[in-house]
DNA sequence: TAAAAGTTAGTGAATGTTCACAAACTTCAC
DNA sequence: GTGAAGTTTGTGAACATTCACTAACTTTTA
């Protein structure tokens, strides 16, 4: 697990890359346009950070951070395999739900190519969700709550497809339907089709 | 139908676009490094194309036009739902396998967000696709081949979820493994839990 | 009073685009 | 046929704008 030594200043700026991201999207992340946000002049950004990527690494590493102890949380107070599959979903959506920039931070390639270390930090993101999800399914197939007619790698792979095509739904809506209720129909049907 | 009086030049052009697009991704695709793989310079660029913009969107109205003809074809040949889907989607792994760097164009979203218009281009090219998956699901669900415990949209928001999460995959993997195959096993997945 | 946090005013590099101009080819009038 | 006129396709040099980032100086804060 890593530490998070992040100052109230830079926690304040990435949440406003964060706000900048869900409104304008990734080309809108600019120093100008952050700066701007912060209500301060672009170099100010750099008291705080040795660079725009380091900002953006800050928030996928929080996302990651946070996701993975909260899915924990999410999964250990259930029991049946069921149950915990409808828990880290529902808990995902409440979390995008109220952090709808992650979906752009998270779920854009064109991130990914701004550089290695981006990349590295969103393929960490997905590498947690499966982390997760695997043992779920696992158990789930075990004890014949979902189907061993396929095999495990390929149904989080349906799984986590959907989810993602759901997201990127999302955020084409901007952010305009509700993603909680929307989302729960289709871990629903999942569910019906895993069985 | 649209038409397409594209001259042979605006193609090679095109072409070049795609080249650079699958090569190094969107940030590559520049004007600069257009013209230096056209081998020319970057104002011939725009006797042939009004902007860069346009570029791309000749690239992606081809997309369109190509997928809707194929879709249409490959699907005529065959008779019941489940023979018609695995061509639909054969026919896609095809296409995709030899058109690499139309992964990148329709299915990134920093495409997306630099213009309006690219930005309908690639909706249209997800609507062809909902276009010629609907009636075949529908029909399947029908005459009991796929479920109809889920309804028609769900199902086809599960296919084409796991369809693109391949497509990203696949470019993460920097276009290495092989499509077809790994494909065709999903679709038997597909099927498998839509029976 | 010293460190932290801000400002002003710049940098060079890259972007897409436009400009005036030229070589090569085709069309057409005489 | 031959020369004038027009078209196509290219060039190199600029263009304004944006980008991330930096140096030097000032203000705020503890």
């Amino acid at each position: 697990m890593q530490e998070f030594k992040i100052s109230k200043r830079q926690q304040e700026i990435v949440d406003c890359a964060g706000k900048i991201l869900s409104k304008s999207g990734i080309s809108g992340l600019t120093t100008k346009n952050l700066a701007l946000e912060m209500k301060f002049s672009e170099s100010a950004l750099y008291r705080h950070f040795k660079s725009k990527g380091k900002i953006v690494e800050a928030m996928l590493a929080y996302m990651e951070h946070d996701m993975d102890n909260r899915l924990g949380e999410a999964i250990k107070s259930k029991n049946t395999p069921i149950e915990q599959f409808v828990a880290m979903f529902s808990s995902q959506f409440d979390f995008f739900s109220s952090h709808s920039h992650f979906v752009v931070a998270a779920f854009s390639d064109g991130l990914m190519e701004e550089s290695k270390e981006i990349n590295i930090a969103i393929k960490k993101i997905m590498a947690v969700k499966y982390k997760h999800l695997m043992p779920i399914i696992k158990a789930g197939q075990k004890q014949g709550d979902f189907t061993d007619k396929v095999n495990t790698k390929q149904l989080i792979h349906i799984v986590m497809g959907t989810f993602r095509l759901m997201m990127f739904k999302w955020r084409m809506d901007e952010f305009q339907f509700n993603l909680k209720k929307e989302g729960d129909k289709h871990i629903q049907t999942l569910l019906t089709l895993m069985s």
